[in-house]
RNA sequence: GGGAGUUUAGCUCAGUUGGUUCAGAGCAUCUCGUUUACACCGAGAGGGUCGGCGGUUCGAAUCCGUCAAUUCCCA
């Protein structure tokens, strides 16, 4: 069989890709074996892959594949999500480039639009996982605008109102008031500006005195409902339970205390317009002010605005300081500069408003959700993110769930009047009119008269059901997909995230199926670049992964993903990574063709190759138990680099070499056959890592009953720890040969001799001479209780070796280095005997330890005695 | 401003309950090597005051205090 000179990753990752989904491999159906499940973290249904998804998708994809080769109903659930804001504003884009406002069509035709473009876009993503070798149940593809999903959303939505758990509220938004639309944190740009501040004179009630107050939006005083200062500035305590009246306004507010203010700022008395500043409304809530909004939509003044009703805001500032001016109430106005935030998208400036928003209360919500984290009845990977978890569940706000946008799940709320309670909710209009004609108690009421609340549902309130509602689990909570694989396992995704979604999946979990969502967090770092920054669209520094791929192969991009990510940490990419990753393909593939390569013969098995395949198969069983060890303890890049030297390092360098025949000769058939055997379990423990170059070796070593996907993963066995021992030895002593031949500049085809001279009546260990007797490139081992006279010497444990050399050897510099050997050896025995003779070390340490320190001590003196009989051997 | 983390070799990270010569791995670097599976390779080597200081202890990379640097989250 000819096997190609070089690994072609591409068309052999195709060629399995295809054979395992036409086989389906990858879908799950309920049955009698133990499930795990991961349900996917859903990417945006328009994103593109970016490197945190390969890196997130890689782990899942190892964890999935590991599960099913151990025979467990593997069930791995992708799907999208609906991304509103992003995805809401990537049509809003595309439709101004062809000249659509979004504000010139209707709610239904932007719509059309957004799913034109999802259609287009959507899943995209997904297929790009399939490059990833991710093996997905794709049969079970869920996306959170799918009806079903909606209709989960929706009712948990219903659900959660009736239990009076969501609410109507105020909260401060950022208002553009030329859009007449609220923009993210995310669309306000800070601009510095040069503006004043304005130092404002309030009389105090009933005392002809006053307090001066720095603002630097003097129009807002129309909408003060109190003046605040720091209870620790002694400056104020004389006001303390006072009023004041508000110039123009000439309404009287209190005098208030909060550590919140700033001493050092402007006056050190702070005016509170809750309607107008974020923080004011804060301290407003606290302190139960009254709230004063001031302003239209477009910001202009309101009726509050008194005689500037009608007036826009900077016109009534200039305005009202001239008013205040003129009757007194200014003590001076300095320039001063800030930032003032802008619309993105109008350039005007920002104007903090409250508006309507719902709320879903957390608090009680919370409970189990943070006991569950902090029983470990979920555990987080690693642990330090509990402190992280717990701070912010104890300090849970409520949930704003609305968002101004109209790409989502629409929020299921009906109104029919103006007041506040003049709305009912419900699962679909029909019942919501029902409901309507029984609450208003009019009959007549018609779907006319409702109008549905204009907003959508925050995305997380859909992805936060995501364990659940991919299996059903809402709309029909006893079904049998849901009774199976909920709760999934393990759960894969970032920890900037950690309180966005996992910790509301958790709180979902115990609302709606009084049980966790997954048993393990795995949390990943952030994929940055060499310079430490976050990779980024807008930046640019982000690697194209699918040119990756064909780079390096699937293969070699996961494997260069994995070595370098330990959980929780942040991973500094660099294509290096993935070269190192292409290498160790190239490295197995070769040693796929030196397998190949040799013809077979009848012949009698080597000792060599006898000794070294027993050595081999109890080094793989050490080793998996390692591995084994690794991935209980997610420890995924740690069970990756033990499996990469187990291949490298003990397969191909130290095994193959042994049983490698002479060139041009043929192996035996016993030989050969434990090899084969020996590289199929390698490519096993091997496959969950790189799936495509696994299965293709599987394949191309012999013919094969079934799929290496689908094989059974090897368990470990017993295996001799002392024969494992005994090899590290033999294999110092080869180092030591392989030294020598370097420093002496003894090519490689030369044969040596070896001498070996056991001390302290230590009998000889022998199972490994064929083994060092090949790699050394021996002529011949020899057991002598002689010194050899004009050779090499070397020690390891107390046990002389002697390669024999017919050059002069050099005495004195063979005196030196034994001196050097002995007098590190009598300082460490010197250590050890202070350490021994420390009563209280003795008298306080584990009996172990002092064992230890006692053959510590005895070893060294042994090989102390060796050492100075090879001097005085010399010296004679 | 509040909270959480991190700091060990040039880089990325291991280092379990303090205890073996415990200071380790991979990559990178350096030296030597190529008709013989693989130069996407082989055989070797060098490289760290475990962020600084102080403390507890017979014993500290590990525990405590403090300072410094740095990252993230919330506002």
């Amino acid at each position: 069989m000819e096997i190609a000179a070089k690994y072609n990753a591409e068309s052999i990752e195709k060629k399995w890709y295809d054979h395992w989904m036409k086989k389906g491999y990858f879908h799950s159906e309920p049955d009698h074996r133990e499930p795990y499940t991961i349900v996917i973290p859903p990417p945006n249904v328009t994103g593109v892959l970016h490197m945190g998804h390969m890196l997130n998708n890689t782990i899942q994809d190892v964890l999935i594949r590991r599960a099913r080769m151990q025979g467990k109903n593997a069930c791995w659930v992708p799907g999208t999500d609906h991304a509103s804001i992003a995805t809401e504003a990537k049509v809003v884009a595309k439709l101004r480039e062809s000249g659509i406002k979004k504000s010139d069509i209707s709610r239904d035709e932007f719509l059309n639009h957004a799913w034109d473009w999802t259609h287009k876009h959507g899943g995209i993503i997904l297929e790009q996982l399939k490059k990833l070798g991710a093996s997905c149940d794709w049969d079970r593809t869920k996306f959170t605008m799918d009806e079903d999903m909606s209709e989960s959303v929706i009712q948990v939505f219903v659900d959660l109102y009736r239990k009076g758990k969501i609410y109507r509220g105020y909260r401060m938004v950022n208002w553009d008031p030329e859009a007449k639309t609220t923009v993210s944190d995310e669309e306000v740009i800070y601009k510095e500006s040069n503006g004043k501040l304005y130092f404002l004179k309030y009389p105090i009630e009933n005392e002809n005195n006053h307090i001066i107050i720095a603002t630097t939006r003097p129009e807002t005083i129309l909408g003060d409902t109190a003046i605040c200062y720091n209870p620790n500035d002694e400056r104020f305590t004389h006001l303390k339970g006072k009023r004041v009246i508000v110039p123009i306004a000439n309404r009287s507010i209190p005098i208030i205390e909060d550590e919140y203010v700033d001493m050092e700022f402007g006056t050190g008395c702070l005016k509170i317009t809750p309607a107008h500043d974020p923080n004011d409304k804060i301290i407003g809530e606290k302190h139960q002010l009254e709230i004063i909004d001031i302003f239209n939509e477009d910001a202009t003044l309101n009726a509050y605005g008194l005689h500037y009703e009608g007036l826009d805001r900077f016109e009534c500032r200039k305005l009202i300081v001239k008013e205040l001016e003129s009757l007194g109430f200014i003590q001076k106005i300095e320039d001063y500069q800030n930032k003032v935030g802008t619309s993105e998208r109008t350039g005007s400036v920002i104007e903090p408003r409250l508006s309507h928003q719902w709320f879903l209360s957390m608090e009680e919500l919370a409970q189990p959700a943070l006991q569950a984290v902090m029983e470990d009845v979920v555990k987080l990977i690693p642990a330090k993110f509990k402190n992280t978890y717990r701070h912010w569940m104890e300090n849970v706000r409520d949930w704003n769930i609305s968002r101004q946008l109209w790409w989502g799940h629409r929020i299921p709320a009906w109104y029919y009047g103006d007041g506040m309670e003049d709305f009912v909710v419900a699962q679909n209009e029909t019942d919501a009119l029902e409901l309507a004609r029984v609450k208003t108690g009019n009959p007549n009421l018609s779907s006319a008269d409702l109008n549905q609340d204009p907003d959508v549902l925050d995305t997380w309130f859909s992805s936060w059901l995501w364990p659940i509602s991919v299996f059903d689990g809402i709309r029909n909570p006893d079904n049998p997909q849901i009774n199976y694989y909920y709760p999934t396992n393990d759960l894969i995704t970032a920890p900037e995230i950690l309180f966005f979604w996992v910790a509301r999946m958790i709180i979902a979990g115990y609302e709606y199926r009084s049980q966790k969502p997954f048993e393990k967090v795995y949390l990943t770092g952030i994929v940055r670049d060499k310079l430490g920054r976050k990779m980024s669209k807008s930046l640019g520094n982000s690697p194209d992964p699918l040119l990756l791929i064909s780079n390096y192969g699937a293969d070699g991009v996961r494997l260069g993903m994995l070595l370098t990510s330990p959980a929780g940490n942040d991973l500094p990419f660099d294509e290096a990574i993935c070269e190192q990753g292409r290498n160790f393909s190239n490295k197995i593939w070769n040693a796929l063709r030196l397998v190949k390569g040799w013809d077979i013969a009848e012949t009698s098995q080597p000792n060599h190759s006898a000794a070294i395949i027993h050595w081999m198969e109890n080094k793989i069983n050490q080793t998996l138990k390692e591995i084994d060890e690794h991935f209980e303890q997610y420890r995924l890049s740690d069970a990756l680099m033990t499996t990469y030297k187990l291949l490298w390092d003990d397969f191909c360098s130290t095994y193959l070499e042994v049983v490698k025949p002479v060139y041009g000769q043929p192996i035996d058939k016993l030989t050969i056959e434990k090899t084969i055997g020996i590289f199929e379990t390698l490519m096993q423990i091997l496959h969950p890592f790189m799936p495509f170059i696994t299965e293709e070796i599987w394949h191309l070593l012999r013919p094969q009953q079934t799929d290496i996907i689908i094989s059974h993963y090897p368990e470990y066995k017993l295996f001799n720890e002392d024969l494992l021992k005994e090899f590290d030895m033999a294999y110092e002593v080869i180092t030591a040969i392989r030294n020598f031949r370097k420093q002496k500049n003894i090519p490689q085809k030369e044969t040596v001799d070896l001498f070996v001279k056991k001390n302290n009546n230590d009998a000889p260990k022998t199972t490994f001479d064929s083994v060092v007797k090949k790699l050394g490139v021996l002529q011949k081992i020899e057991y002598t209780n002689q010194p050899i006279e004009n050779a090499h010497s070397f020690l390891v444990e107390s046990t002389e070796f002697y390669i024999p050399f017919s050059h002069e050897v050099d005495l004195n510099a063979e005196l030196e280095r034994l001196t050097q050997e002995l007098n590190y050896n009598k300082n460490f025995l010197a250590a050890v005997e202070k350490k021994l003779s420390n009563e209280r070390f003795v008298a306080n340490a584990p009996a172990q330890v002092v064992e230890l320190e006692k053959k510590k001590r005895d070893d060294a003196m042994k090989k102390i005695v060796v050492i100075e009989n090879q001097i005085n051997a010399i010296r004679q």
